[in-house]
DNA sequence: ACCTCATGCCCC
DNA sequence: ATTCCGA
DNA sequence: TCGGAATGGGCATGAGGT
């Protein structure tokens, strides 16, 4: 198959409107593909090709020509061997080699192949259709129920192996898709609840409430010596975690699938802070950090040969206070707000993030964003200074999107910067802030709109951590726009001594 | 030896 | 990560 | 109700440059 019947594919599900027609396209695509070349087609129509790490980015392809070829001439195959030459690229010289490759690729590639070569590159698709539209047109094509194709995808974890069994071996196939031990699964994501009520929800049914932590969430697998730790987005992450490998295998089940949070803890079993646990497991040895890190587990998916997915969330936690006893994230089961509210307090003043409030009728849903399990975060807010804005892409082109926010100098000098947002902003808010913005325009650098320290917004937060990037030494976590105050000057948005505050709490950075 | 910049199926 | 919007 | 888009800060790493 030709890489431009893929491109004309991108283009034709960028022009369609709607979800229907741009399902069409991809489902016509999979028709005329084989099943080996339909894989790696869908995952370069969602942007992530099996290779994953190019070590291409913004820079390498801004001097990157066009696709100036005549006629399309490259094969899929071309583009995923040319994709592993970059993946298996290091050492001295790489970055010249990699260019190297990328400046080929782009003279043998048509100007519509080169367009979609970039967006690949830069794992920015953009035309309307990821994972659901890919899963549903493989289901269109081979003429299965879409839930058995999302149903594999889901315990397999792998959307072109996935789309070759649907369209190599039909239901047949997607049937015989199971969990396996040492292979992950897409985890089950929460949604998120305005307070403990909204996430109990009116059913007078107990549910489970889980402290959340502010770590990394961790998939391990088990079978006998054989140990796995997977990360949210199933990245293989063992070998960096060899206490976690030996906890495994010190437990008194030898088979099993356990979900959890990683988080690093002080001397006095406090939960660190969340960059001081990053900064423990992004690193490539761990002797060289004094973190320790510990997992904390929520949920066992199979344990001793029985797969507990489509089990109620009840038993699973029976199961899982054997297989993992001293390891089990700190909850409470209730019906009552005002208990659960009772333990978030507590929670949070103990360092966690939250809380999740799980239905414990309820199965594992792989993959779902679902209503069974809701998060529950305190949000604190800051009246901020819009110091600048940028322009947006997108749909947001032609509107000043992104907002440079700075916090009141207490002594009286010019407002500092904590952070940025483009986040809780609806069209109105766009359209009439670009207005607003333009007419005190101060200067301009690039794609950012410097505007008179004169506009004050509301902004919600989860908190602050430190940073070497502002000038404070601090910098808003999960910024996002409640509303323009247009009844304060900036004289009386909040100071950075405020703004500290909000990272004053239990947590505290390790020196 | 040290600094800066770019990168990441990065983590949140 | 959070939020808004189209389907 | 779901899925996609638009973008945030910080971390370690590794390449390249001084």
């Amino acid at each position: 198959m030709l890489f431009d019947d893929v491109a004309a594919t991108s283009a034709a599900v960028a022009a369609a409107s709607g979800r229907g027609a741009k399902t069409d396209a991809i489902a016509d695509l999979f028709r005329r593909a084989d099943p080996a070349d339909a894989a790696i087609a869908a995952t370069f129509l969602v942007g992530d090709p099996r290779q994953g790490r190019t070590g291409v980015g913004w820079a390498t392809l801004r001097d990157a020509p066009a696709g100036s070829a005549a006629a399309p001439s490259l094969a899929v195959g071309d583009v995923d061997e040319s994709l592993s030459r970059l993946a298996s690229t290091s050492g001295p010289g790489s970055q010249a080699a990699r260019r190297a490759v990328v400046a080929d690729l782009f003279a043998r590639a048509t100007a519509r192949e080169g367009d979609f070569l970039r967006r690949l590159l830069m794992a920015e698709m953009r035309h309307g259709a990821l994972d659901a539209v890919v899963l549903d047109a493989a289901a269109r094509a081979a003429d299965v129920p879409v839930a058995a194709v999302r149903r594999a995808a889901m315990l397999t974890g792998d959307l072109g192996r996935t789309v070759a069994i649907t369209l190599g071996a039909g239901s047949t196939g997607l049937a015989a898709v199971g969990l396996e031990v040492g292979r992950p699964v897409m985890p089950m994501l929460a949604s998120p609840a305005t307070d403990v009520a909204d996430a109990l929800g009116t059913g007078p049914a107990p549910a489970a409430v889980e402290a959340k932590l502010d770590g990394v969430r961790i998939q391990l697998h088990r079978r006998g010596d054989d140990v796995a730790v997977f990360t949210r987005n199933l990245n293989d992450v063992t070998a960096r975690l060899p206490e976690v490998v030996a906890l495994a295998r010190s437990l008194p089940v030898d088979v099993f699938v356990l979900d959890g949070e990683l988080v690093g803890i002080s001397a006095a079993d406090a939960p660190q802070a969340f960059q001081d646990t990053m900064s423990r497991f992004g690193r490539d040895d761990a002797a060289s950090s004094p973190t320790v890190l510990r997992p904390h587990f929520f949920d066992v998916l199979h344990a001793g040969g029985d797969d507990l997915v489509d089990e109620p969330l009840a038993m699973r936690r029976d199961v899982l206070a054997e297989v993992a006893s001293h390891y089990v994230v700190d909850g409470t089961v209730t019906a009552d707000p005002a208990a659960a509210a009772r333990f978030l307090d507590a929670t949070v003043a103990a360092g966690n993030e939250g809380v999740v409030i799980k239905a414990l009728a309820s199965t594992y849903a792989a993959g779902r964003r679902g209503e069974s399990w809701r998060k529950v975060k305190p949000v604190h807010t800051l009246d901020l200074v819009v110091l600048a804005a940028e322009w947006g892409h997108g749909r947001r082109t032609g509107f000043l999107s992104n907002l440079h926010l700075g916090a009141r100098d207490p002594t009286g000098g010019p407002p500092v910067m904590v952070g940025k947002t483009f986040k809780g902003l609806t069209d109105a808010m766009l359209a009439s802030q670009t207005e607003a913005l333009l007419a005190r325009e101060a200067g301009r650098d690039g794609i950012v709109v410097f505007v008179r320290p004169e506009l004050v917004v509301e902004v919600a937060v989860d908190g602050v951590q430190t940073s070497t990037r502002y000038p404070g030494g601090v910098a808003l976590r999960f910024a996002r726009v409640r509303r323009y105050r247009d009844d304060k000057p900036a004289a009386a948005a909040d100071t950075l001594d405020a703004v500290r505050a909000l990272g004053a709490g239990t947590v505290r950075r390790s020196g």
